[in-house]
DNA sequence: CTCCTTCTGGAATGTCATTCCATGTTGGAA
DNA sequence: TTCCAACATGGAATGACATTCCAGAAGGAG
């Protein structure tokens, strides 16, 4: 029902404020989203901002959430293992396609853990584990362990993106980090030199689901002995 | 050999500078260590900070980097298996001694993944991946999947920590994270309802060492189908 | 029309990081 | 010993922010 005077504009509401929010982060990065920026582009005053929203950390929890939210929302049929890959994989394309959403992951898993950002991954995840066939006793520590790899990874990939998106592309990129591993000190750093090569040309998303397959056959081999 | 001239207080220098702010965020915590504080601190002006570092930036790499160098530095004599438990363990305790180290460590990663950190853990895992026996060609992916999942596991921790610290013990604040869990929607959480239960009274460190066997075990399974 | 709540815009405030600059300090060259 | 240039220092000025305050529209109920 609109309402029966028309406003100069659309009328200010946390939705529209967060909608700016992301868009802005999106396209500016982290730095890109001030109340200035984000008043002129809602074309309004700080003041009607902060009617809506509490403070800018309750901004950046809301854009982080809402993404997150969207990411999971991919409801796939199919075995435990691949539901698992599914949920993995939405994460990590989140991160890839919102440059931003790594650090506010890692700031928001860092500082408020039971926040609403994680119950949501706890629960897609664990979901799953149970249907593997994790015994009860188990449920817990092994969906924590799964969850910590998928954090840990995407957000390692972040970076990656962060690295290469300014500059040239991705090969230029891999390039660098492999010859400034090449570069380091032979004595204090012989493993990282030697895998140096490695780096160069490797796909981040295969590495990722390789890493999770890995978890994944730990998970196996230690609760589920017969099964597979 | 002492100056000729005795200075009125000790000279500034980059260590001392680092020192006290690595002092200041252990007791204060992140938001404790501004320019002010540091000055006041050092008994000198913001100007002199700035002779020695570039900028707040570089002044965090500095005191994460030392801190995590010296959590690292604790040589054991054992097998890769165990040696790559006491380098988890030590960037656990790390963290659980500076609880800001949490947050740095995940900014750190998710903005310049290839800072000194990275590269020093990574070696550091890596050498024991190459000790356990993994083949060539996998040493990095093996490798990465295993930081992934100890940065993952370690952020999170932290996250109890600093949720635990300020209010009462431990035990009250595993009970509030539970309750709040229990008192999820049935719908939307019946998995991360069902293991509510389990939270509670659950000791980090040792599911954090469940999680990191969990992954070796994965390793072993898929790259050492023979040996153990 | 009028009162009250809901919202709005923008000015004012306070905290920071960072920059600038006038001034010490030092160690060596002359 | 004297003097100079590079090295260091402290603190005042600056500018970018987030956040708070407040004067007042807008819109609906009576």
């Amino acid at each position: 029902m609109a309402p029966r005077t028309r406003r100069r504009t659309e009328a200010l509401s946390r939705e529209r404020i967060v909608e700016a929010a992301v868009e802005l982060l999106d396209t500016s990065g982290e730095a890109g989203l001030t109340f200035k920026t984000l008043t002129e582009r809602l074309a309004t005053g700080a003041g009607a901002i902060y009617w809506h929203v509490a403070n800018k950390g309750e901004l950046l929890d809301a854009a982080t959430d809402g993404v997150i939210a969207a990411a999971l929302a991919v409801g796939s049929p199919g075995s435990p293992r691949e539901e698992i890959r599914a949920v993995a994989l939405g994460l990590f394309d989140a991160i890839e396609r919102h440059a931003w959403l790594a650090t506010q992951l890692a700031l928001q898993l860092s500082r408020s853990p039971w926040g609403s950002v994680t119950p949501r991954i706890f629960e897609s995840i664990g979901r799953q584990v149970r249907a593997l066939g994790v015994p009860d006793g188990h449920l817990f520590t092994t969906t924590s362990a799964l969850v910590s790899y998928i954090f840990g990874a995407a957000g390692q990939n972040a970076a990656n993106n962060a690295g290469a998106a300014p500059g040239g592309d991705r090969e230029e990129f891999l390039d660098a980090v492999s010859a400034a591993w090449e570069d380091l000190d032979p004595d204090d750093y012989p493993f990282t030199r030697a895998v140096a090569a490695e780096v160069r040309g490797h796909d981040d998303r295969e590495q990722f689901l390789a890493g999770l397959d890995l978890v994944l056959a730990g998970i196996t081999a230690v609760h589920l002995p017969r099964a597979g």
